[in-house]
DNA sequence: ACTTGATGTGTGGTATACCATATACAAATG
DNA sequence: CATTTGTATATGGTATACCACACATCAAGT
């Protein structure tokens, strides 16, 4: 080990382009974005200025974050924080639906007995959490049990896809988890994939987790008619 | 319906970004980056030239391409057109299954009588492609019906991250469509999904499309070991 | 009072200049 | 001859200047 290869990290791949564009993603998903009163115009120029650096890195930056649909950008008017409507968070929960129920499957064969053992420790650890009412915990537990289902079907595309959707929900996830009764029937949706999981029956599992997040699709489609009223995006479409 | 209606779309959301995007896109969809020989270099100087612009919307549309994962970009080292390895087209198979299947069963409870039965007259015309041997012919319908589906389901960000898959397995599939023996199976394969659909069976609708999709995930595995000896772009990653 | 047009300002789009690094090659050194 | 080091050049990264358009404001005319 030479001192070349400690140091050989640094500065590797940093550009203000990449930088920028991590930073911009974290603070949109951290704002409030549906909030009716928050601003979702982003000035470059100021952007640029608080950061510290030119329009250009910002700029590409911007037509990534656009890529990615976080914002829309529209040619001469400016680029704006993209507000979701009601219909298309419940587009991406079935999504979701559809890559972590084929990842169960792919799970009960490419996961190991150990993977889905810890997988089981871990939940029932937590299951705990909302006996004491902690949400916020429980929360953190069921996005890392989500997380891991994924991870052990191998597939990292699976993975990276749900992902994104993941983020995309972060803002909308606060509210969603919301009673603990739901909470309660969540725990029991989890022991129920785990079970499908380790005697490796694909069907089931991949059925289970199916019906477990589209739980969660038809619970925000009964409880949610008000984001609708706020508007997106498309109204600056004249 | 005024004179306006019909010019608003002139120079509507018209960019040089967005232009050399979509321009860049198809060129690189278009170019075989599996044969041995091709630069997977883009000399972002060259491309604003020939493209008769300046670097700056080159560079944002590179942006954008690097999100979708269409290339890489390496700080002070260049972009390059991402060739992909077999694992990492079997992972985009996967996913194709995942979202196509999730899209078959919503189809059995969103799509209408008269949209199922005209996907399978659809099908059934086409279905001579294969017996005249015109596998160019039916490699086109089977796309459309693959994408029909997507479309019936109602959900349309199936619909956008399957196409998304769809082009950028583009350069292999016309490889992997190949022996008459699989068209006719394929065929046969549509008949079931359509035939489950018509019954809105969506467990079996759902298990026809992906097992069909992993046909060809299996048909893959087999037959290229070769490409993985290609390379890709992580080779330059020292 | 309403419409229309001129004008000014702000903002995004584009071009270009300049900087830093990677790379190749040449020259120097042992 | 091998190794190293300086240097030239090419290329990507960044900053900045400038342009065009959108929009607000206001003035003039009807």
């Amino acid at each position: 080990m030479s001192i070349s290869d400690k140091l050989s990290p640094i500065a590797e791949n940093f550009s203000l382009k990449s930088h920028t564009f991590e930073l911009l993603r974290a603070a949109i998903l951290d704002m409030d974005i549906y909030r009716p009163d928050v601003d979702l115009r982003l000035d470059e120029r100021k952007l640029a200025e608080k950061l510290g650096v030119s329009r250009t890195p910002i700029r590409e930056a911007l037509a990534q974050l656009a890529q990615e649909g976080l914002v829309h950008i529209v040619a001469r008017k400016g680029v704006f924080v993209c507000r979701k409507t009601r219909e298309e968070i419940l587009e991406m929960v079935v999504t979701w639906a559809a890559l972590e129920s084929m990842a169960a499957r792919l799970a009960t064969q490419n996961a190991s007995d150990a993977e889905l053992q810890a997988l089981r420790d871990f939940a029932i650890e937590h299951s705990s959490d909302v006996e004491r009412a902690d949400l916020e915990e429980y929360s953190d537990a069921n996005i890392v049990f989500h997380q891991t289902i994924l991870e052990l079907s191998g597939c990292q595309l699976l993975k990276k896809m749900a992902d994104t959707l993941f983020t995309h929900m972060q803002a909308v996830r606060r509210r969603a988890m919301g009673e603990s009764d739901r909470a309660r029937r969540s725990v029991a949706d989890h022991m129920g994939i785990i079970d499908a999981l380790i005697t490796r029956d694909a069907d089931l599992a991949s059925r289970r987790v199916r019906e477990h997040t589209m739980r969660l699709h038809d619970h925000i489609a009964k409880t949610w008619s008000r984001i609708e009223a706020l508007g997106s995006w498309r109204d600056l479409a004249s």
